[in-house]
DNA sequence: ACCTGAACACCGTTCAAGT
DNA sequence: ACCTGAACACCGTTCAAGT
């Protein structure tokens, strides 16, 4: 049967979680598809669309919290499924951060969280700005633990403590959630 | 005259000021310095180590605001100079991220906020992850500036407003030092 | 000590030609 | 419609050999 656009992406992400994002290139991903590199540009025009692609898949997987009246434990536990659907893929971090840069992505992925502090009657635009304060944060903080791991089990570093990660992570939400809180002030 | 390491940091920046971080490559840097590629292989170990060299040489060109006896001042003051340093130099937010999650920097440009924290009362532990939430948000912010405006350079897309920015780097800032002030309750 | 020349093992992308 | 084969224009890195 012929490959298709998702057979393409699907196997791009399961590189990526094998063997990283500097190994997932156009010819190995081939190679995996039993087909010559020069196919996947009938499905995809370049590397980026597909890292956006990819990207696009990871975002998609975060699902979204329960409905709760108060905006300060849902946006904290929205950060917290962010960054654990991050974790769960190989330089996840790094690959939605460019995509983010560039704009490449398809998916809307920060709507939910600035829709739920629109309801909570942040102005559209304060939400919009907050919700990337943090999207920043969880970026930036599991782009770093990810590297740190990866370091670690080339054995150039030591392994990482998993609870220092999480508390810091945790004490980085807290501090952006407070001051949200204060900066905007609003209710539940 | 012989080429030292210097001179090939010095001329790798140029090239990135110029060119990019993707027209940054080992060849290129080589022929501007009039030499051979396997040269360069003399002066560093290897391309990582260059583009931490050149990381540390941007940060290192933050300069530290005056003293000031509010923390609630002077941090915002830092955060400032630390995005007008990496808007002056081309990708500057990327390279300064990647090379501070693979921990290859040599200079330890965070010292200072944390020690002004510090100073303010703030226990160790937690002044170093107030300091890192700070800086992922810059780095986060100005490596989005930096893309959009290349992008609009290329046509892509529309030239980013510089106010709104602006506005948002503001913003943002202003959060996480509101936030800082509630959850570490110290004072100035 | 510092650099050349040349190679090795790769990249992303294009495109005429095949089926 | 979908893919092959082969090329183009590159990469980072190594290393014997030169000066």
């Amino acid at each position: 049967m012929a490959l298709n656009r998702a057979d393409v992406v699907e196997a791009a992400l399961a590189i990526l979680d094998q063997y990283g994002i500097a190994d997932l290139t156009m010819r190995r991903l081939a190679e995996r598809l039993g087909v010559q590199a020069g196919a996947l540009y009938w499905h995809m025009p370049n590397k980026q669309s597909l890292l956006a692609a990819v990207s696009d898949v990871i975002v998609g997987q975060v699902q979204l919290p329960r409905d709760d009246p108060d905006w300060r434990a849902w946006l904290p536990d929205w950060a917290g499924r962010l960054r654990s659907t991050l974790l769960r893929h190989r330089d996840a971090a790094e690959l939605v951060s460019t995509t983010r840069a560039t704009g490449l992505g398809g998916l809307d992925w920060l709507a939910a969280p600035r829709r739920r502090l629109e309801e909570a009657g942040v102005p559209e635009g304060e939400a919009a700005d907050a919700v990337q304060v943090l999207a920043h944060f969880v970026l930036g903080q599991v782009y770093e633990e990810q590297t740190r791991a990866q370091l670690a089990e080339l054995g150039v570093s030591a392994p990482p403590d998993p609870e220092h990660s999480e508390r810091q992570f945790g004490f980085g939400v807290r501090i952006i959630i407070a001051g949200l809180a204060q900066s905007l002030r609003i209710g539940g």
